[in-house]
RNA sequence: GGCCUAGUGGCUCAGUUGGUUAGAGCGCCGCCCUGUCACGGCGGAGGUCGAGGGUUCGAGUCCCUUCUGGGUCGCCA
């Protein structure tokens, strides 16, 4: 029996009441949080987005019908109240925004009964995420993802305005557009019009972008939504949203520069962080020399320190075999852990080979200065003093190596030394450390394919100084990339763009793309590159990342409304599901095969 | 696709080496209570232990398969 709102007007948010407005009649709407009936007197905790008031119910002052309404109040039933503010008669509550007034209600209209929800609504839920999932509608009423939501909202807003202000015009692209097989997978849709022809959805508006910077817009912004099908992650999601924008006449240091203060301007007026300006910088070179990941966490430091040269002479096999391969040896010092536990030890050297590491080799440095150590029957007293010494290893501290190539040793080492620091509770998260990663290398090396493929995407303009190297060492040149990382998670990257033919004709060449491939796939771009072309520059941040470190969350998930679980379906919706005929008939598709239990719904 | 991890009343959990009617807190329902705010008091309902199969005299507890979440490697230009 809901009643109606004819003639109500709500007059304030719950915490938008205060001691200002005592003695005036105010009229409140929202969900009661908790009722606590007393008999002849019942308390009633209103919650809306704003916060939670506290209502008083006598007969005396809302009439014995009213009074009647208001014991049967339960949680989550949306009530209207009307009623006078006053100073509270009882104990003030210090853990409530307005925990010094209450409403004395007068009137009161039950708009809407509730059942008993599934879970309880409430702050730091100890509910299992996949009910909130199929509930999330509930779930979003917690404050927690609220303010979440909130804080996403701000930053958009800001984002905005900053770049508004910066001459930025905000410009949609589409997201019906080409599939382009360089990349991730695609999201296809079918066309109907066009059967057995797909359209993709875009992974980022790379391309859109550098055709407005051909079109002369010369700053360009969007708050993007983007698609990937790939594997989900606590911070992947099949489509998230990027901070997306594109200049022109500009180098690196253009965008670095409006990209650093639009970083300080959210951090500052959303959670009052000062964020140091210059944001430092580092190669890509060093961030792998000293932390083994091209996306540092700079909290801690636990360094990697190659040791290459001082063990090259030794006869443990391991470490010459590395090295004779190639490789190196590498190690980090985790300070004071020298009495670890054989067993969390183990827990370490398994951890290092979910990253390809066949093993770790370690020494432990007990406090009186004697060894325990995997390899030193392999080594002699001199030896492991002078590795010792070179990893500036004290009484107390766990020595931790590996020997390898070097890609598995960076990976090995730079996830190893997180793990660390995570054991060890040293990721603060009210600790925001910045850094650019700068110079990057051009083109990576795909084992399977045997072929270059780009690192960050075929229109990234390699290093001048580097250009000579293109067609006879291509792996040696870095690019005009820069990625923007925080605490360890990759914010947000981007590039100067190639923008002359003959740079583009030899960046297709060593990805080994026919000049006929290029413009079957990107031919649209490199056209509109003949008609007069800026040079340009640009660069996206991950939304859902930012806010999640903004948030101090663990996932992307708690930022995001409605999100999908980790094989890419939504527990709420139940999408993606299956279609009737009828629709397939209509694209002249057909089904092959699939898994059965879909197929008997 | 691989590895790790969790799945016991509505929620969060406990359940010893397999052994009588599976427990707790919160929530829920009923009655009482005019100052509570983790309200309080009294009473009550509610689970066969994700599903299927197996071992056993006997399984929440052991084995196999499977489903559903989470983490991660691969993947993510």
């Amino acid at each position: 029996m809901a009643e109606s709102m004819k003639g109500l007007k709500r007059t304030h948010r719950c915490t938008e009441v205060s001691v200002n407005n005592v003695d005036e009649i105010v009229t409140v709407m929202g969900w009661v949080q908790k009722s606590r009936n007393k008999g002849g007197i019942i308390f009633v905790d209103l919650r809306d987005r704003s916060g939670l008031l506290q209502i008083i119910f006598e007969e005396a002052n809302v009439g014995t019908e009213n009074f009647g309404k208001a014991e049967k109040l339960r949680s989550e039933f949306v009530v209207a109240i009307t009623g006078k503010v006053s100073k509270r008669a009882g104990a003030v509550n210090e853990n409530l925004a307005t925990g010094d007034i209450e409403i004395i209600a007068s009137d009161i209209r039950i708009l809407s009964e509730a059942d008993t929800p599934p879970f309880p609504i409430e702050e730091n839920s100890k509910t299992k995420e996949d009910l909130r999932l199929k509930y999330r509608y509930l779930d979003l009423r917690r404050p927690d993802l609220q303010s979440n939501l909130i804080m996403r909202s701000k930053v958009a807003t800001l984002t905005r305005a900053f770049l508004a202000e910066e001459g930025f015009i905000e410009i949609e692209t589409p997201t019906l557009t080409k599939s382009t097989p360089e990349g991730a997978r695609d999201y296809l849709v079918p066309s109907r019009v066009h059967q057995g022809e797909f359209y993709a959805l875009p992974q980022s508006p790379q391309i859109f972008k550098q055709l407005l910077m051909c079109s002369g817009y010369d700053r360009y912004f969007q708050i993007a939504r983007c698609y990937r099908d790939e594997d989900l992650r606590a911070d992947r999601q099949p489509e998230f949203t990027q901070i997306d924008m594109e200049l022109s006449f500009v180098d690196i240091d253009d965008v670095i520069d409006v990209n650093e203060r639009l970083v300080a301007k959210m951090f500052k007026d959303v959670l009052d962080v000062d964020v140091q300006l210059p944001i430092q910088r580092i190669t890509y070179a060093e961030a792998m020399d000293r932390f083994g990941s091209d996306k540092p966490d700079l909290r801690f430091g636990m360094e990697l320190k190659n040791v290459t040269d001082v063990v090259k002479d030794c006869e443990f096999v391991v470490f010459k075999g590395a090295i004779e391969n190639g490789g190196s040896v590498r190690g980090i010092n985790a300070n004071g852990q020298g009495a670890m536990p054989r067993k969390k030890i183990d827990a370490l050297v398994e951890f290092a080979k979910t990253y390809g590491a066949r093993g770790l080799a370690y020494i432990a440095i007990n406090e009186d200065g004697t060894y325990k150590s995997s390899f030193s029957k392999f080594m002699n007293d001199e030896e492991m003093a002078v590795l010792v010494e070179a990893m500036e290893g004290k009484a107390g501290d766990l020595l931790l190596f590996a020997a390898d190539k070097n890609k598995v040793v960076f990976d090995v080492l730079g996830a190893l030394r997180v793990e660390i620091a995570n054991n060890l509770g040293l990721l603060d998260k009210s600790v925001y450390k910045f850094a650019w990663i700068t110079e990057f290398p051009l083109l990576e090396w795909n084992e399977d394919q045997e072929r270059f493929q780009a690192m960050h995407h075929p229109f990234t303009m390699p290093m001048e100084e580097d250009l000579q190297y293109i067609d006879t060492d291509p792996g040696k040149v870095r690019a005009k990339a820069y990625d923007i990382v925080l605490n360890g998670t990759e914010l947000g990257g981007g590039s100067v763009r190639i923008y002359q033919n003959d740079i583009q004709e030899k960046m297709f060449a060593a990805l080994g793309f026919s000049m006929e491939d290029a413009y079957d796939q990107f031919g649209f771009l490199l056209n509109a590159f003949k008609y007069g072309v800026p040079p340009h520059a640009g660069l996206a941040f991950g939304l859902d990342r930012l806010i999640m470190l903004m948030a101090k969350e663990d996932s992307i998930r708690d930022v995001i409304a409605f999100p999908k679980v980790k094989d890419a379906s939504c527990l709420m919706s139940d999408a993606p599901n299956i279609v009737d005929n009828k629709q397939l008939e209509e694209l002249a598709l057909s089904i092959n095969a699939i898994k059965e239990e879909k197929t008997e719904e």
